[in-house]
DNA sequence: ATTATCTATAGATCTATAGATAATGC
DNA sequence: ATTATCTATAGATCTATAGATAATGC
């Protein structure tokens, strides 16, 4: 990991401090100060508070594409593992699941990322449907294209991508209000031990297999 | 429903402003213009902001407070039609289900104070750990509490609960997300449909029916 | 020489108060 | 008579710019 230049570290601390208090409330001096310079140099890096803002947004684009090119998956969606390891279709959303979990938990400015966007979703269509597309129906519809292959059954699709989806989705939440690592670790075991029973649900139900 | 005095118009103003732009980004005045008065006159109600914030969780503490004294479940949980027509414990978990997704989504205060929660959540311990209650572990554990009497298997309960209670709150997102009335009906429907094969799956892998 | 930082500050905005005026309730 | 509203404004704070000073890169 390369050592930031001042101009990123002046987003990755902004991103920090929009997912406690919302873009509104942190004051650039607060940022600044994270940084450690004075509020009047951020205006030689970025031209107004927004700016800040519109990089955030930018960085995650940019991540998110990077990733789904490498893999060949839709944007806001696929992880390096799933691709590398993984098989049969329900393995590979297993790994995937999994992988994207730990990236929007645990990878600091995704992690961070996906707060901001928690607070800023109510605020404009635009920062509605980004929060959509990386966090709720984005994941859910794409899950339930790859259900509906698996099951030959196009009504199905989109409950079972439910069904297995928002677990992940209620975790988030959970993960982000824990106090210590023991609480964490907790969550984590659910979302492996839903991940599971999930994975012998279909195999019983319908067929499919974990082995080819 | 009675005429709203004043006092009462500002909380419920304030909480549809909060819900959207969230406590920091909203001023005085909007909620003075809003309520139709200039800004100074709100402080004759409150004696600052920080004090219609307050009432804000005072009402919904109230409201929930009632709800559960009504019908005899804690806080943060129960509503009118569970007790009222569903006599099996699955039957009361499926309309107390249905009744809170209605609650949650439908009556003005408590969608604009959800929301406001969804905001505000990370800004402190305190905030977090009432959308917890409200929203996230709160159902949950209840729920698990439910399902571990019914299936009497202390390990599967907050797995099931998990897997009963997360699609209503993703569900609760895409429906915030929503832009008109036929997209919020699919939302429903989908909350049915899933409440209806959670029902099928717990009789079936656990001999649980509807009738007694 | 150019770029990054600093101090100082203008101009806008925001919360809250003071004191005058209008509305309401005995 | 009391309570609710208004206008005016003080005092705090926030974004952004101007211009001086320090650091960095040929």
């Amino acid at each position: 990991m390369k050592k930031e230049t001042t101009k990123q570290r002046i987003v990755s601390e902004a991103v920090k401090l929009f997912s406690k208090n919302g873009y509104e409330a942190v004051t650039v001096e607060q940022i600044a100060t994270a940084v450690g310079i004075k509020a009047p140099s951020l205006y030689k890096h970025y031209k107004s508070k927004k700016e800040i803002f519109e990089s955030i947004l930018e960085r995650m684009n940019q991540m998110d594409f990077e990733r789904a090119q490498e893999y060949g998956v839709p944007e806001g969606t696929m992880d390096e593992m799933a691709e590398k390891y993984a098989q049969t279709p329900l393995q590979k959303i297993m790994t995937y699941s999994e992988a994207q979990f730990l990236h929007w938990t645990e990878d600091a400015f995704s992690s961070a990322f996906r707060r901001m966007l928690t607070i800023e979703q109510f605020r404009s269509r635009d920062m509605s449907e980004r929060y959509q597309k990386y966090l709720g129906s984005g994941p859910t519809e794409y899950m339930a294209d790859l259900f509906t292959q698996m099951t030959k059954d196009e009504s199905n699709g989109m409950q079972l991508a439910l069904e297995f989806y928002s677990p992940m989705f209620l975790l988030y939440s959970m993960y982000d209000a824990s106090t210590g690592p023991a609480e964490k670790k907790k969550i984590t075991a659910m979302l492996h031990r839903h991940i599971d029973r999930f994975a012998k649900r279909l195999a019983r139900d319908y067929g499919i297999n974990k082995e080819v």
